[in-house]
DNA sequence: AATCTGAATTATGAATTCATTATTCAGCAA
DNA sequence: TTGCTGAATAATGAATTCATAATTCAGATT
């Protein structure tokens, strides 16, 4: 083997974009919990980077209303409220009205059958009750519904929202019968589509989406019963 | 007069979001024009500041998408292409759509007569064939729908999209068909909006904005034939 | 004990410096 | 002339340094 091999792969995107991701992540999956203070140098020493790429990133998740930025005062990681999604979920619905009309007209042969191997996937974790996984084909569903409606700006901005509220919509567990009509739901979708009928197919992902709204508004109407005050 | 109020205000808001909020002016002003390569130092010099908050503020509008970064290459202004519109547009017509539900479940009186007191401004600069303050009161009213529609997120992403689109939009000047058919459909939005008939300003809003689209299509299209070549 | 004051500490804001990667352009070869 | 090479220059990426604002906390005052 030639030591070329060996040389580590060269950077191709710049720091700040990495630490951007990661962070994102970070919050996705909670390390960083919401109303946390994130004091600079504390994360840097983490990450091993220093502050100018961090401080960078940090404006960007900002932007992305992920953090919130009190002049001097550092950043936050913004808290979900149920105003949060109540103005965040509308808007996603609009988004997901819209994916499944343009997604219509443009899907492939091959990705259809991509949603039907995802579905028998999300099927059979749905009936060993495996929430994790089922979660995750799911997610790839209403991704290759995105990817079909071939609209890169609607695929970002519909990602900027969904990571705000992704979290709450993964803890939030469903009712038994509220997860097989999120089931049955999916079955329509497919339907919708096959017959690449955009109105209706639009129509089913709004309401399987409010339908979703409504579980997590509840779980987050206790979580927030239960946590008074956590700074 | 005390000396104290001669002090001039202090400054709240960091020295990024001021250089933000300067930079998207400058781009929707066309001061900075589209494909255009933007050197740090250069725009450093000439606002007065230094390269941190700068390169801050320009990771912050690359996140708008209204500017590209290539890594150790810099910023360029992104170009508008038709392709942009065309994926820009379905989705403002989605905003728009929703704003019009929300806003007819919330809109007040005090909104609707100002709606109502800037249409007529419209009208009269319509008459005048002053395009210009045609198309501020044009935005008014569109704002107030937005306020009224009290979607924090909603109206955030939406002026992103508007703001990648406006410099287009206000160029392309309109048919005095095409002119008077805006108009009329302003009239329309209105009744929607006294009736509270949501759905129905929804589609109006939609079919309006689609309208313009085809207007700003046409345009674009004669720049770009015009332009063969301008980096 | 409770509250207030202000010095010490800590964190953020912004400028500067250093390192690395592009770009330019003079000189050379075909 | 055209195209290539590589040194010089200029730009960006990131770390460091300096300045300023916020916070903490010991000590004084009531």
């Amino acid at each position: 083997m030639s030591t070329l091999n060996q040389v580590s792969s060269i950077r191709r995107t710049s720091l700040h974009v990495e630490l951007t991701d990661r962070l994102r992540d970070m919050i996705v999956e909670g390390v960083l919990t919401a109303g946390e203070k994130v004091p600079e140098k504390t994360l840097c020493e983490k990450l091993g980077v220093s502050r100018t790429p961090m401080r960078e990133a940090l404006k960007v998740l900002a932007a992305e209303s992920l953090l919130t930025l009190e002049p001097n005062r550092g950043a936050r990681v913004r808290a979900i409220t149920i105003e949060d999604l109540e103005e965040v979920f509308p808007l996603m619905g609009a988004f997901e009205a819209l994916a499944g009309e343009l997604a219509c007209r443009n899907i492939t042969k091959a990705q259809l059958a991509d949603i039907k191997k995802a579905h028998n996937q999300m099927l059979r974790h749905f009936h060993n009750e495996d929430m994790p996984e089922y979660f995750r084909y799911n997610q790839q569903i209403h991704e290759i519904i995105m990817d079909a409606a071939a609209n890169p700006t609607l695929k970002t901005m519909y990602k900027s929202l969904a990571v705000r509220v992704r979290r709450a919509r993964y803890l939030a567990n469903m009712s038994s019968e509220r997860w097989q009509q999120a089931v049955d739901e999916h079955e329509e979708i497919i339907d919708a589509l096959e017959n690449q009928d955009g109105q209706l197919l639009g129509a089913i992902l709004k309401r399987h989406l409010m339908n979703k709204f409504e579980t997590v508004r509840q779980w987050l109407g206790e979580q927030e019963s239960q946590t008074t005050n956590n700074n």
